[in-house]
DNA sequence: GCCGCCGACGCAAGCGCTTGCGCTTCCCGT
DNA sequence: ACGGGAAGCGCAAGCGCTTGCGTCGGCGGC
């Protein structure tokens, strides 16, 4: 490694010198300065991030920490988030939680001793408060559970699940059925919540026999166990992507044709909404959006620790295509 | 932050001491280690990786440089890469290059002055020499062009590829288009041989007429104008999920019937593959292996610099649906 | 002609940690 | 009773950088 000293010498300057061209921190003589340059390029010296965080204390980098595996919805989070986080001039650190508390504590720990200057979290109950504990700055991400206290930044999730399921009451179901990741997750928790209050709006009963929640790889038997009532749903929304999968293969094992024997509306609009039979009607999230919104509430909070808490709440656009059988 | 120094102090001990008794680097007595650990736990000492990173020269981090945006396969691969890397005891730093040459440049030199222990890269042409300059073990990932002198893992592509359009000629087909990304990519420029390799297998001609490789995006116009031919390809293979995207949706704006009117296979076992109608026939990439696979070749590598370059080629799975007309 | 000021730069003290030496004890063999 | 070895620890250097003080000329104002 090249480092400063060697810099220093071949331009005939001390190293205070070179740090201060190099951050531009002080004024230099032109032809000083000049030197210095030439010797940077001729060496190809690049800085030291380590040594340069050791004594600033900062690191320019931020943690982001998710339930990653088999979930293209956190995929498509990650990117975005790395896109804000390097617009915003910070470099990130990527660590999966497995959704998981133990886990999740763990990274946060980890990433605190990498000396992170903030963290993204996506966290179950369990770790909500560790971020404190270890005085990393954190904002809450996509999951935005009540009450935490911290910055968070997340879906609307109670209105936009209602406007699904009235939109669903408006054509004439009676019986619509809600499958969701665990009831656990406060998305989950939301979006159940809004299903309730759009059945109210549109004068349906509530009924728990159509209503199931839990581990999105489940969602296909639960949706089966629906389909399998004597009474079974005419209508299903489906609780997010993943969840969305399972209930599609579950009624394409009964050989219900989708939109006629059995409407289906969902939450994230996957890219290949369009592309089944018929194209699905579901709701899209501005992931883009969201995990800008994220970084700038971090980057915020890391620059003044003591500004109240903010919470986003951004809301999806309904993307109206077929399969609610319109 | 607490520090060694508080540890110490509280443990009424040298620093070296505590050091000691973290890493375990040499014997210290029983009641001192106990002394030790029960501070490191009552400050809630995590340490500190910058400090520990300057002295040792390693950082236990690795780079993942990929284009990442708006690329599912790329999402998942950086979800397969974070798990080897967490199990191989290394943190992750994700990074866009945007597919660009100059970004790769500028985000290697970013990574090598975090001091990365090494980089896993999915590079363009343009920098596949700067790793070598810059002194950082690298992997070449996904993408494996020839004569790098590079460890690289990637996908198998060509027998792959022409066993995709044996199959179809196999099923009569006589005119068999390949919608590609860049033939500037060598994945996309290996297929496109796997391609014309298997047309000879199958006994059929080249006609440049039926290949069309471009940006992704462009995918579906490119779709449209092979559609649009005078005398149109009664099949098409696509060369990745993206393509396959674009190609399914040109299909459908013609109002063609996939299986029947045309027949359709393609790379990657996108998650929707059974969803649509009719089921994908397709290549499934065992993303886990391969990452797993990059990530011990790093670690090797990093471990012992002066190892001969290994090229590993992970064949996909044949995953046969019914788009093929079967 | 002297003082003060300012522009241009260097000194050296750390940041929190690892680690090569070296210093104490303490015990055991003779 | 004494020498020597081993076990248990601590000292201090130093990783590459930032930054508060200083130093050193040179120049203008009186």
């Amino acid at each position: 490694m090249v480092t400063m000293r060697d810099v220093a010498r071949l331009a005939g300057v001390s190293i205070t010198t070179v740090s201060h061209v190099v951050n531009e921190t002080r004024p230099v003589a032109q032809d000083t300065r000049d030197r210095v340059l030439a010797a940077v390029e001729e060496t190809g010296y690049t800085g030291d991030a380590i040594a340069r965080s050791l004594v600033t204390g900062g690191t320019r980098t931020l943690g982001l920490a998710l339930p990653l595996a088999g979930n293209p919805h956190a995929a498509a989070l990650t990117a975005a988030v790395e896109a804000a986080a390097t617009a915003a001039g910070h470099t990130l650190i990527l660590a999966d939680t497995h959704d998981d508390g133990d886990a999740e504590r763990a990274t946060l720990r980890a990433l605190r001793s990498r000396r992170v200057d903030g963290v993204l979290l996506t966290a179950t109950a369990g770790a909500l408060a560790e971020p404190r504990r270890l005085g990393v700055p954190t904002v809450l991400l996509d999951r935005v559970p009540e009450h935490t206290g911290a910055d968070q930044v997340g879906p609307e999730n109670v209105q936009s699940t209602s406007d699904l399921v009235r939109h669903l009451g408006e054509l004439g179901h009676r019986r619509i059925a809600m499958v969701t990741g665990p009831a656990a997750v406060s998305t989950s928790a939301e979006r159940l919540l809004g299903y309730r209050l759009g059945l109210g709006r549109a004068k349906l009963v509530w009924d728990p026999e159509l209503v199931a929640s839990g581990p999105p790889a489940a969602a296909g038997d639960a949706m089966a166990s629906l389909l399998a009532l004597p009474s079974p749903p005419t209508a299903v929304v489906a609780g997010d992507g993943v969840v969305l999968v399972g209930v599609l293969r579950a009624a394409r094992r009964r050989g219900l044709m989708i939109g006629t024997d059995l409407a289906v509306v969902s939450h994230d609009d996957v890219e290949w909404a369009d592309l089944v039979d018929p194209p699905l009607t579901s709701t899209a999230h501005p992931v883009a959006e969201i995990a800008a919104t994220a970084v700038r509430l971090l980057v915020d909070r890391i620059a003044d620790p003591d500004r109240l808490p903010t919470t986003v709440r951004i809301p999806p656009r309904l993307v109206h295509r077929r399969s609610c059988g319109c």
